[in-house]
RNA sequence: AGGGGCAUAGCUCAGUUGGUAGAGCAGCGGUCUCCAAAACCGCGUGCCGAGGGUUCAAGUCCUUCUGCCCCUG
């Protein structure tokens, strides 16, 4: 494949074993992970945000993981540039990177080598769609109207560089990937699996200390942690306001409720990337017992 | 045991003077180009506890049964 740094990509909802299957992979392939995960980037919370222990990780090195300060503004742009850097750092120390996580959004910015407008915006913009549709109709016919943070967005993107979202997008794509990437898709044959799972791993977030990390994070509240899906949830259990047991039944509906959005975008780029390249996203399901086996034959066909 | 009440979607409940049911939550599907674990959109999934009766027509009225709940003993 000519040039191009393979990349090795392992998607999926939370609780699926991402973790554990790019730790294989990059142990049998001298890789290194590149963590895609947008609340992984920040400093503390490891336990709500389920960051890999130094056991998990079994030597690999892991890029991107507590390398933002809560309270700083983090972007997409500063992401990928970061991402970009380090795949490229790995790539030249003759190592394979392996860009795992869950944020969708991160990992296809980064595929398809999305170049974003550089420079600061604001972070309280308003306005409204008729606004939008003014300047950008083509961006406004697209966002819904009571999506109010995009249509900000869109505004204040037109405000601070005088560019449109529509010009941008275009823009976006100028320059083409330098990965040649395969796709590994980790998802569940039954829903409910995945769900058993998913309160599995609550709970033993719970036995692991969730409930003092959500306590000493209310003492310091930043905004990055109150949309961490595992503190928000706990605050009516702190007030009083219900039971621990019940307040833990609604982290887990929550943490359900996020991995079926991360499905449904998975779903969507695994489409789409054997569309444009039959055979570049493998979907692996969680209850095969040849999983990892099926991971390696992959990657290994890929590299080769 | 006697009196009263409630049984409708997975859950909590609505349902007008009788016209084969509807909300919230859950669930499911989807969108996504800069705090994305966020934000947003769409979809009602039902032998209305069981049987009998009145009626052109019963979730709605009558009756029996079953199951919960309350009151009096």
């Amino acid at each position: 494949m000519g040039d191009k740094i393979p990349l090795i990509v392992v998607a999926g909802p939370t609780a699926s074993g991402k973790t554990a299957l790019a730790v294989k992979l990059a142990l049998a392939f001298q890789g290194e992970v590149i963590s895609a995960d947008s609340m992984q980037v920040y400093e503390g919370m490891e336990i709500a945000t389920a960051k890999p222990t130094q056991e998990e990780m079994r030597g690999v090195p892991h890029h991107l993981i507590g390398v933002v300060p809560q309270g700083e503004s983090f972007s997409l742009a500063r992401y990928t540039a970061m991402a970009h850097a380090a795949a490229a750092d790995i790539h030249t120390r003759g190592r394979l990177p392996i860009l795992c996580g869950g944020t969708g959004l991160y990992m296809q910015a980064v595929t398809e080598n999305l170049t974003l407008t550089q420079g600061a915006f604001s972070r309280g913009a308003e306005g409204s769609w008729e606004e939008l549709h003014n300047i950008d109709p083509t961006a406004a016919l697209k966002i819904h109207p009571n999506d109010t943070k995009r249509i900000a967005r869109a505004l204040d993107l037109f405000r601070t560089t005088g560019i449109t979202l529509t010009q941008q997008n275009a823009q976006s794509r100028m320059n083409p990937t330098p990965y040649n990437g395969l796709m590994l898709f980790l998802n569940a044959q039954l829903r409910q699996n995945l769900y058993d799972r998913i309160d599995r791993r609550v709970d033993q977030m719970v036995s692991q200390g969730l409930i003092d990390e959500a306590a000493a994070w209310r003492q310091n509240k930043t905004d990055t942690a109150a949309q961490t899906i595992g503190y928000k949830e706990l605050e009516p259990y702190f007030t009083g306001q219900c039971s621990l047991e019940a307040a833990l039944e609604h982290l887990k509906r929550e943490t359900r409720r996020y991995a079926k959005r991360q499905l449904s975008w998975f779903r969507r780029r695994a489409k789409e990337w054997n569309e444009r390249n039959p055979g570049s996203c493998i979907e692996l399901m969680i209850e095969n017992e040849y999983m990892t086996k099926q991971a390696l034959t992959a990657v290994n066909n890929h590299i080769r």
